[in-house]
DNA sequence: AATTGACTAGTCAGTTTTGACTATTCCAAT
DNA sequence: ATTGGAATAGTCAAAACTGACTAGTCAATT
């Protein structure tokens, strides 16, 4: 329900359309999401299914497509109250896939394992300089950049130990 | 592809069927991946298609449903070295759907924010805490211990953070 | 001896998500 | 003025994923 979350909590602050919806969240929530445009539509309809949105106008200029501005409804408003309680009293559990390869360190020689490793806090450094630099965002979409940035730092934190616990005992295996 | 490497990867040890490896899966990675059992059976079946793993015995004891037992073969071992280095070298960008309410923490009161935001914590602490005391994994599988580990307490820290800051600007208000 | 509930093993229909595509407008440079 | 690329707005078939289900075995309980 996180996606509808977001959704519904746009909608909120003014009526819009699929496709600023997902341009916004591209441009300022990505870290919470990566919700592709064509997800961002199907779940629209799905809500306006559930009577949480109402599609308003449909007004082509010009000859473009239709475009369908969504309207939160009483419904979506108070599905909306439910749902932000519930997701800021969560703690909602992490998965992190990209750590398998982690699982299967012992399968290639230390040294390359040194190597790959290496490279990969340099992407993993270059990601938190971006965010760094990043400008800062209004009111409490803030604290989605600060949390990224606290991650990042504790990424490469403990990418560091592990690649000192594996020079370590390179060092052994060499003497 | 992480979901295939972790299935080749398991596979490469000992031949598995897919009941198997979900359920090793589920047991000792559960921090990596949320794969479904159907999901599992889904990819295995893929990864026939493409030639990386070999249906070997359909053995039915007694009246059981017939299980088949993959094996890896000699294209599927090419891939796994290729991805296994991939994953590695990757710095895969997380995104953390659990933090969209964080971005609407405006639209209740702050009084109420801190209190479900306490809630958050307690659930948050009690999965630090069966981290903590879970028993210890052999070889690298430890890595993805150690890293929710981390992970867990540098939540814990940026909510602590997170928390201050809302208390702070709660006394502000009230004088 | 029959019932219950857990464990093993897998299937399948239905839902959700995606990538690739269409089609128009705007704008900047040739 | 026109060509080409970015931005706008959305559709759709195909791919991926899920929950709910079937069905047998085993062990304990009643």
């Amino acid at each position: 329900m996180e996606r509808e979350l977001l959704l519904l909590g746009l909608l909120r602050r003014s009526d819009m359309h699929g496709y600023q919806l997902h341009e916004f969240i591209e441009r300022n929530m990505s870290t919470c999401t990566d919700l592709k445009k064509s997800a961002a539509y199907y779940l629209l309809e799905q809500m306006e299914g559930r009577g949480w949105v109402r599609v308003s106008g449909e007004l082509a200029e010009g000859k473009r497509p239709p475009r369908r501005i969504y309207t939160i409804t009483e419904a979506g408003e108070a599905a909306y109250q439910q749902l932000l309680r519930e997701n800021l009293a969560q703690a909602h559990t992490s998965v992190f896939p990209g750590n398998v390869g982690l699982a299967f360190l012992s399968d290639i020689a230390l040294d390359e394992a040194i190597a790959l490793l290496r490279q990969r806090r340099a992407a993993l450094q270059a990601q938190a300089d971006a965010v760094a630099h990043a400008p800062p965002h209004a009111g409490s979409l803030q604290y989605l950049i600060d949390h990224q940035r606290h991650h990042l730092h504790s990424e490469l934190a403990w990418l560091e130990q592990v690649l000192n616990d594996l020079e370590q005992r390179l060092k052994g295996d060499l003497t």
